[in-house]
DNA sequence: AAAGATAATTTACAATTGTAAACTTTAGTC
DNA sequence: GACTAAAGTTTACAATTGTAAATTATCTTT
């Protein structure tokens, strides 16, 4: 029986490739994941099978259907599961080191008009009340004391 | 002897905590990465060593010192780490799904009045050559056929 | 130099992940 | 209804990761 619920489990590096065709196609079939999967990562079928078990354990997809081409579809939005993965990585970043790397990824993409413009009036929103400087949270309290140095991280750059 | 690259092996979960103390601290023994990190994680002392042992034979802690109690340092920045890990998660997400997640990264997050300014500079060059609307470019070509429901990604908001 | 304290290396072991073969069941088809 | 093809289930197995004990080597201090 599947699990209804993820139980805080993670998605991995490979089943992402398959939660992402279930999000793009609105749910499949395990026909058109192998269809699509073993072209594109050159797995083979029964590979992307155990990845559906995996991710139907996991609560991450849900079989539905009544007779056997039965349909796989996702417990989470594709939204909600790329939230999943960036907060998991970003909720480890030191707070100094977000700005920059947000900088970094705006420069980086490509994004629409509509998103730029959401962008901007969110920056618009966010700067009267932004701190002049926003310091490293890395070590708590930063207890760091003279003998070991003391918090270096003030002086990142 | 410990790798000097960084054989395109990945910064895990766990080692991830220990290499942000190093960076913190512009280096560390194992003695202060043990204090930092039993406490911070509930860890014991030998799991500690191992995840620096790992990230040395992975090229990501490099030790130096010639008598014992050597002191260990980062291969690469705090910033290139995290650039790394940033990356293989965007790399792997939807295009179309990249200006949403910044948004609400830019949202949640505390930045300084300086970062937000250089995204708002970022954006604003930006702008004039941004596409009207960015494509889901989940599937190869998108080559999904009409048996398999076609792309239905087009649709996703 | 012997002891004791530290630090480093080896060994360990279960859980998860990547990858897949073998086997079983069921939906269609003759 | 028997056969076959497609779909689904079990079993497998090595690599990586999380977690740590045991052992060995090396400072430091009598």
């Amino acid at each position: 029986m599947a699990q209804t619920k993820n139980n805080n489990r993670e998605i991995t590096a490979s089943e992402w490739e398959v939660m992402r065709i279930v999000w793009t196609l609105s749910g499949a079939t395990s026909h058109q994941l192998i269809e699509s999967l073993s072209e594109k990562m050159a797995w083979q079928e029964s590979t992307i099978k155990t990845l559906i078990r995996r991710l139907e354990e996991k609560g991450f997809l849900n079989r539905e259907g009544a007779s056997r081409p039965f349909r796989y579809q996702a417990t989470l939005s594709e939204q909600e599961g790329i939230n999943l993965q960036v907060d998991r990585l970003f909720d480890n970043l030191c707070a100094m080191h977000i700005g920059p790397t947000l900088i970094r990824l705006v420069q980086q993409h490509e994004l629409s008009q509509a998103d730029l413009a959401t962008l901007a009036s969110t920056i618009t929103e966010k700067a009267p009340t932004a701190p002049e400087t926003v310091p490293c949270n890395c070590l708590t309290n930063c207890q760091m004391t003279e003998n070991n140095g003391g918090c270096q991280h003030d002086e990142a750059k």
